[in-house]
RNA sequence: GCUCGAGUGGUGGAAUUGGUAGACACGUUGGACUUAAAAUCCAAUGGACAUUAGUCCGUAUGGGUUCAAGUCCCAUCUCGAGUACCA
């Protein structure tokens, strides 16, 4: 009998879907484990071999956990909203949900061809309604939570409403906006509803907000900085402007040290959790105020890292958009200021990041007073400031800060040095350690960390400062311009938003005649025509029904992409419940993803939203844990070889790799499906598919056409896509998932060569010779007692697999399993002590084979049921060694030496052998290292 | 520029606390079987010299620690990822 894997692999994918094998339970009475993937966008294009690899891992830990004694959820779905079927949407007019239904459909397909235990009962797809009801109602919770810094956790608004109603906002410790007014409890009661609600906007923890956005004409919609690449959209490469828009927004700055503190918590790959540090960019400081010299003495506060340095100020920079400019530039400025700040708004992004070193600024003339000195200090505008960060001004210190020290080079500005011994005369000198402070009055002599706490003790005495913590984190913008995102349950009174009420969710999506942007700039849905908010009968109804009495317009906007992915590992846990975002009872059995596989592109958006999203959920008490996923790895990418043909420029002949010497060539993609192993290009077939050069003459070498090849990102347009469809046709889902394991370490990113899965695929099918060996190689296991040898074989086999699978290294395992088969094949081996567990060691890999050789031992149950097999040690120890002799240091020959024997029994036994003589060519050795059941050392 | 990660045969990669470098595969070469091909099996395969032993060199480069270094330390180079004037 043949080792047929495709109908093996058709019956084993129907009778686990049959029979629901993976559907994991919400009470049982085992242990739990979530295994979790990064759930797909569903793309046009369908999965290639790249993808797959992050979900054969993860289904191997899960099959390995469920073997290992625990209920195992280990669900799949889509994150099923996004800019591309939108794309394709308003190119064909086709609606986004039938082509995202389409690419499910596809994408199921090929999970299924590829034997995961998803429990796809647990599906969920961020467009469905069902689904997204539910990220409509975090919004509201969040629209209904403020965030009290005295108790350090968001709680309900309700708590802020009853402070304020009592005695007013003054004792309010809450993470806020910045223009907060002051009011008491009587003032409060007297302000008009709107009022109200425009102060309480100003603390909920998702709010309405002018912000400065990057926005993009040619997509009509706001980018995010990390959709923008080089100053352009990542998506088509249109220019990005700013400019000014009404947007939500997500106070997650509230949570900043909360998602710094929560790093040491969680088992994540140290980069990401850099990168996650680093996007929050703490920094300790101190805020200080200026004033400025004229009679209207306008404060301007910055904050600084160094408040060491304060008397080494020398002027101070303002960003172009800085409020005050206009204020305080004098009359004989004012055209130069104003100048300026023309130019650097024109200034697109791309030119100001592919321009660091220009250094521009103008002087506003006006001058503020230094805190100590009392001495003028010049005011500048400086476009190196940026608006964004910190108060959006600088003291500036040349001596200590490089591009301070630029600026003032370039514009004539004095550096006064206050560093004890130092040179300043070609650079600043920015080092805090061996810092000694001098020049600067009462900080003179003192160490850079003496010297801050001073500065700011000083300072507060002068009620002209205060030791402060600053974050790069800013406020996430929650508003997209776009059609194909969750509508925000949201209407307008008088233009104050208004939560729909949870019961009357989810708000669906309207029909539109076009995805496009509306011709006044509206975002997509102002081309609904029903869409406006009947607050008494509590529906959605037409726009024309719009009175400002009961019909309220509707919120335009839509979600970001991060929105629907925020809490999706939660919903899992529950995701068929209507009456709740999911029940107690499954988040407390469930509690958090224990481990959790995806990509590292993810660690400043999805990774870091959801971080804080969770955190909320735990502030209110949803959720048990305040950090959602114990432990993540980070799968590599799989890169793609491409091939490329020579055309030689002039001729227009295509040139075989080897003969090129030289000549002046043009590489041309090829695509990798017409070339083999060896580098040969089928001529024919590119002749065919590259019509262009249906004539061209080839010039081959040996009567072969040899390719040149490259390591690239896998894509279409490089031709270099290898799709897993073909694979399993020719090879089979075990073989596959095999390969993907054992191309190298699951974190490392690695160039994908089909060649090398024939290794794996005889592998296979010497496993399965092995419980075939009779005549006509008909299935045979036998009750004989199996050799010692075998014993050794299988149980350093179950050793190394399960250390394996513990530590993530799946590769090795492949090897290990490689090994034990051409041992046990060796051995002739057919015992049923040996041949059962080893078929329970290689199902997480290879489950399809697994389960059909179980199956043929007579079981009636799945192979997922069965108890990992258990190492016994008794039967890898050994009572001898082969000891490597060693003379220093490099080994020269091995000796067989029983492990009982002591360390000068051994020396002895060294000592007396003949090759030892003959290395030794009559030396005394200085010394004998032995290393009993390790090595012998001769030195000298 | 800064932060992080990585450099091992022709290729993918192995190598526990420092202890036989190159496991396991791919590829290549030779052989068996076959009319032939595929499949399968056997042997060789880091480099150089010697081809019988054997000797020398080898884990990016240069130093160091050690009886012993791919592994630890210092410096340099190269590649990859993240970030972009963060005060």
């Amino acid at each position: 009998m043949i080792y047929d894997f495709n109908s093996i692999e058709k019956k084993w994918q129907k009778f686990w879907a049959d029979n629901q094998t993976f559907k994991a339970d919400n009470n049982a009475e085992k242990p739990k484990f979530y295994v979790l993937d990064m759930f797909p966008y569903p793309s046009g294009a369908g999965l290639h071999v790249g993808h797959p690899l992050g979900y054969i891992a993860s289904d191997i830990y899960a099959r390995y956990k469920r073997h290992k004694g625990f209920n195992v959820l280990h669900p799949q779905g889509y994150d099923s909203f996004g800019l591309p079927a939108e794309q394709y949407a308003i190119q064909t007019g086709q609606h986004p949900a039938i082509t995202t239904e389409a690419n499910i459909k596809t994408y199921r397909r090929q999970l299924d061809q590829l034997g995961f235990s998803f429990d796809w009962s647990r599906e969920v797809r961020t467009s469905d309604p069902k689904y997204y009801k539910w990220t409509q109602w975090i919004f509201i919770q969040l629209f209904n939570s403020w965030y009290n810094i005295d108790s350090d956790k968001a709680e309900d608004i309700a708590s802020l409403i009853t402070i304020f109603s009592s005695e007013g906002n003054t004792n309010v410790n809450a993470v806020c906006d910045e223009d907060i007014i002051l009011f008491n409890a009587a003032e409060w009661n007297s302000f008009t509803t709107k009022k109200q609600q425009e102060i309480l906007l100003q603390y909920r923890l998702t709010y309405l907000a002018e912000t400065e956005v990057n926005w993009c004409p040619a997509l009509g919609t706001v980018l995010a900085n990390d959709e923008i690449v080089n100053g352009v959209s990542e998506r088509g490469g249109h220019p990005v402007i700013r400019k000014k828009m009404t947007q939500w927004s997500m106070r997650i700055s509230a949570y900043a040290q909360r998602l710094l503190d929560g790093l040491n918590t969680i088992d994540w790959p140290q980069p990401l959790k850099d990168s996650q540090t680093n996007w929050i960019g703490r920094s300790q400081g101190a805020a200080v105020t200026f004033y400025t010299a004229d009679e209207k003495k306008y404060p301007i506060s910055v904050f600084t890292t160094r408040p060491d340095t304060i008397f080494g100020v020398s002027f101070m920079t303002l960003a172009p958009e800085h409020e005050l400019v206009a204020e305080i530039t004098t009359s004989e400025q004012k055209a130069e200021v104003e100048a300026y700040i023309e130019a650097t708004a024109k200034r697109s992004e791309r030119d100001r990041m592919a321009d660091v070193k220009t250094i521009s600024g103008a002087f506003t003339g006006a001058y503020a007073e230094h805190p100590f000195t009392k001495e003028p200090i010049p005011i500048w505008i400086g476009d190196y400031v940026l608006a964004g960060y910190g108060t959006g001004a600088v003291m500036s210190v040349p001596c200590g800060d490089q591009r301070d020290y630029d600026f003032a080079k370039h514009f004539n500005i004095p550096i006064p040095n206050i560093f004890e011994g130092v040179d300043i005369s070609e650079e600043a000198f920015a080092d805090k350690e061996k810092t000694i402070i001098a020049n600067s009055d009462f900080l003179n002599g003192l160490s850079y960390k003496k010297a801050v706490k001073t500065a700011i003790y000083e300072l507060e005495k002068l009620g002209q400062g205060k030791g402060k913590i600053n974050y790069r984190l800013r406020d996430a913008v929650f508003s997209r311009q776009r059609y194909w995102g969750e509508p925000f349950p949201v209407y307008y009174v008088d233009g104050m938003p208004q939560m729909i009420a949870t019961d009357y969710l989810p708000i669906t999506l309207p029909e539109v005649e076009k995805y496009l942007p509306t011709e006044t700039g509206e975002p997509p849905l102002g081309n609904a025509t029903t869409w406006a908010w009947d607050t008494v009968a509590n529906k959605v109804v037409a726009n024309a029904e719009i009175d400002n009495k009961r019909v309220w317009p509707l919120e335009l906007n839509t979600m970001p992409g991060w929105a629907g992915s925020s809490q999706y590992f939660n919903r899992y846990m529950d995701p068929h419940n209507n009456n709740a975002i999911f029940s107690e009872e499954a988040i407390n059995y469930w509690q958090d993803v224990d481990l959790y596989i995806g990509g590292s592109e993810h660690a400043t958006g999805h990774l870091l939203y959801s971080r804080f999203w969770q955190k909320f959920m735990f502030d209110r008490g949803f959720v048990p844990k305040d950090e959602f996923a114990k432990k993540l790895i980070n799968q590599g990418m799989i890169t793609g070889t491409s091939a490329f043909v020579y055309r030689e420029e002039g001729t227009g002949n295509v040139i075989s790799k080897n003969l090129i010497n030289g000549k002046s060539v043009i590489p041309i993609h090829a695509d990798v499906s017409l070339v083999n192993a060896s580098d040969e290009l089928d001529v024919e077939g590119f002749r065919n598919w590259q019509k262009d050069y249906k004539n061209s003459e080839f010039i081959l070498e040996d009567g072969k056409y040899i390719v040149g090849r490259e390591v690239e990102k896998m894509s279409k347009s490089k031709y270099n896509v290898v799709n897993p469809d073909a694979i399993c046709e020719e090879y089979g889902a075990d073989s596959l998932r095999l390969y993907e394991m054992f191309l190298g370490p699951l974190e490392q990113s690695k160039p994908w060569n089909t060649a090398g899965i024939t290794g794996v695929h005889s592998f296979l099918k010497k496993l399965w010779k092995l419980y075939h060996s009779g005549a006509d190689s008909s299935f045979v296991i036998s009750d004989e007692e199996p050799t010692k040898d075998s014993y050794k074989t299988l149980h350093k086999t179950i050793k190394k697999v399960e250390e394996d699978i513990e530590n993530f290294s799946f590769n090795t395992s492949v090897s290990t399993f490689m090994i034990c088969v051409n041992e046990l094949t060796a051995q002739k081996c057919t015992s049923k002590e040996i041949l059962e567990p080893l078929a329970i060691l290689v199902s997480p890999y290879a489950p399809h084979i697994a389960e059909e050789l179980w199956s043929k031992m007579g079981h009636s149950k799945s192979i997922s049921t069965a108890e990992f097999p258990k190492f016994e040690p008794s039967y890898l120890v050994e009572s001898s060694k082969k000891y490597p002799i060693s003379f220093n240091g490099k080994m020269k020959f091995t000796m067989e030496l029983s492990l009982d024997l002591s360390k000068d029994e051994i020396e002895e036994a060294v000592m007396e052998h003949e090759k030892t003589q003959q290395q030794l060519q009559g030396r005394t050795p200085k010394k004998v290292i032995v290393v009993p059941g390790k090595i012998v050392n001769i030195v000298g």
